[in-house]
DNA sequence: CTGAAAGCGCTTACAG
DNA sequence: CTGAAAGCGCTTACAG
């Protein structure tokens, strides 16, 4: 296995000129099919390994794309936007970029520090998982490279986004819930938190509407304070019949709750979550939930990104990407059918 | 913001050459102060930003290390790798690196590919997550890049290597329950399946042997198949005081197979795990487990390949980072204290 | 079908 | 303290 074999070193060795060795290893015009398959050879056999920093270099971009995750996001049990950032980098891998993560520290994102990454033109474009501050995000957009933002959205920022679609995730899962007989049904999560959030309520809200059930205040329950750090699930009085979480991590939390007070879930309660991850399996019972469809939001997220490298006059545009309804057994049925 | 400021812009602006701007941005011999201050102000005004690529070409460094995690390691619940890459990814940033994560396909393993961004030099170094098949690793050994075993070591390979304490972790581990009055104890793992396994076994074993205590092959039971897959827990006839488990997931398995049996832990049987993953807090009751010191032995690795590519005649070395114990509810005490 | 020339944006000697 | 020259390994545009 050759160490620094170059295109030069293979020309030598033929009698050709490097131009033509180029032309050879990237299938271009203008070689013989004949020299073509022997430069290939010759190339195998020295070990010859493509320099893409040469390439980079004279066409002035990396290969590389930034994958920004916010580092209250990857605490102790997140694992959420990790595993995000495992099918981005496959999908990244397949159009032969590769995916750079740069986890953003608290610090960073309050004082408005820019990547490193950013700073030595490692990366051709950025991908955003999961909600930043808007100060960030202004600070994001004036920089020239492209980005798509991720799992989130900001009203003000015309931006590249692809979001799960939250709004009909909760929307058919409260359907579902009506559909069992359930006529009380409350809603866990901040809702001036997250955009997610914000569009899961409503979309839990709608579905009230649509069926002429009133929003009983009592039953929204808070559970994160404005950093994102949770607090202590507050039950009401009375409660309702089932809850609609804003994700599973909650919705287990909110089980562990109600054990603690002496009430059983589904008999006496029912709770759906939203995201299926680990805690939707721990759960006991296991939980009724939305799914998220990582790979999908990855390869369009990748996409986007890309195509936006190859015309930068592209338009931007905002995905939404469908999850879909896992049934277990959190959800009591309260009608016959 | 300008766009594309080269050194040469900067250059042009302050009737210099482009080598005094390069000399006094990295802060080199051979300018005079109030030169160098001078040229970063107005590089910071240009938005000048460093090129890498162009020093990466220069110096044949791309400043990138690939962490190779096996696909088989990242399933839907297993993020204990993923985590480290995270911490890899940031000591890296430190050193102004940048890790590449590439996940080997089961296939590309199998067929002894080796990852894409070896093949097109966009990484200095490999590290590599996690036990990989021996095959690969004679792979691997061939090629000409530093590369750091992390979590797990072949007998065969000298090779740089980084590992959690094993032996001394599932050794005081087995001293504690001792210590507690247990003199039946059970380990549960595939010993044959990876080394990290067979030396938790074997800390377990010497704590046996040192309290003169019998090894019960009755008592050893296997978790896994040998692709790694786990498998159905099966029970001896009769339960031992206590279990020392191989991981965490299996230890939280063990439980609900003994719940399932209508055994309730520690009070029938104690059990303890490793690793300290989401697992151990989950589990009912939490467990009593072995911490693994991911930081330390991300810092550890990243200085090892790093002092690599600054001398390749650097000897290998294997370096093992004691984890510590965290003590729960997960055993019983059996003797008065 | 093949190749000589120029250039991508730096850095490293070396000369003044 | 400052700079002209050469080179890292490719690719592009042009000429033959």
């Amino acid at each position: 296995m050759g160490n620094n074999v170059t295109m030069r070193d293979i020309a030598a060795r033929l009698g050709v000129s490097s131009v033509t060795i180029s032309k050879a290893l990237n299938d271009k015009e203008g070689v013989s099919d004949e020299l073509k398959q022997k430069i290939k050879e010759v190339a195998e056999e020295m070990g010859y390994r493509f320099n893409t920093l040469a390439k980079s270099m004279k066409e002035g971009q990396a290969y590389n794309i930034g994958v920004i995750i916010p580092e209250r996001f990857t605490g102790e049990i997140q694992s959420f936007y990790l595993k995000f950032y495992q099918h981005i980098a496959r999908v990244l891998d397949q159009h032969q970029y590769s995916g750079i993560l740069h986890i953003l520290s608290s610090e960073d994102e309050d004082h408005n520090v820019l990547p490193r990454i950013y700073y030595d033109k490692k990366v051709d474009g950025l991908l955003i998982l999961g909600q930043i501050s808007n100060d960030y995000i202004n600070l994001l957009n004036r920089i020239e490279i492209p980005i798509v933002y991720i799992d989130f959205y900001n009203e003000d920022a015309e931006a590249d986004t692809v979001i799960t679609d939250n709004f009909s995730g909760v929307y058919e899962m409260t359907n579902h819930l009506i559909k069992n007989g359930h006529k009380e049904i409350g809603f866990v999560g901040n809702i001036y938190s997250t955009s997610s959030i914000q569009d899961r309520f409503l979309g839990y809200y709608k579905s009230l509407l649509e069926h002429k059930l009133p929003l009983n205040q009592a039953y929204i329950i808070n559970d994160r304070d404005d950093r994102g750090k949770y607090i202590d699930l507050e039950m009401p009085e009375k409660l309702p019949t089932a809850f609609v979480c804003n994700c599973d991590q909650i919705a287990y939390n909110l089980i562990n709750k109600l054990n603690s007070l002496g009430y059983r879930v589904p008999e006496d309660c029912s709770v759906v979550g939203f995201d299926n991850d680990i805690y939707a399996q721990i759960a006991e019972p296991k939980l009724t939930t939305v799914e998220v469809d990582i790979e999908e939001m990855s390869r369009t997220a990748v996409n986007l990104i890309i195509s936006k490298l190859k015309s930068k006059q592209k338009k931007w545009e905002q995905v939404s990407v469908k999850g879909k309804i896992v049934y277990r057994n959190s959800v009591k049925q309260l009608n016959e059918s």
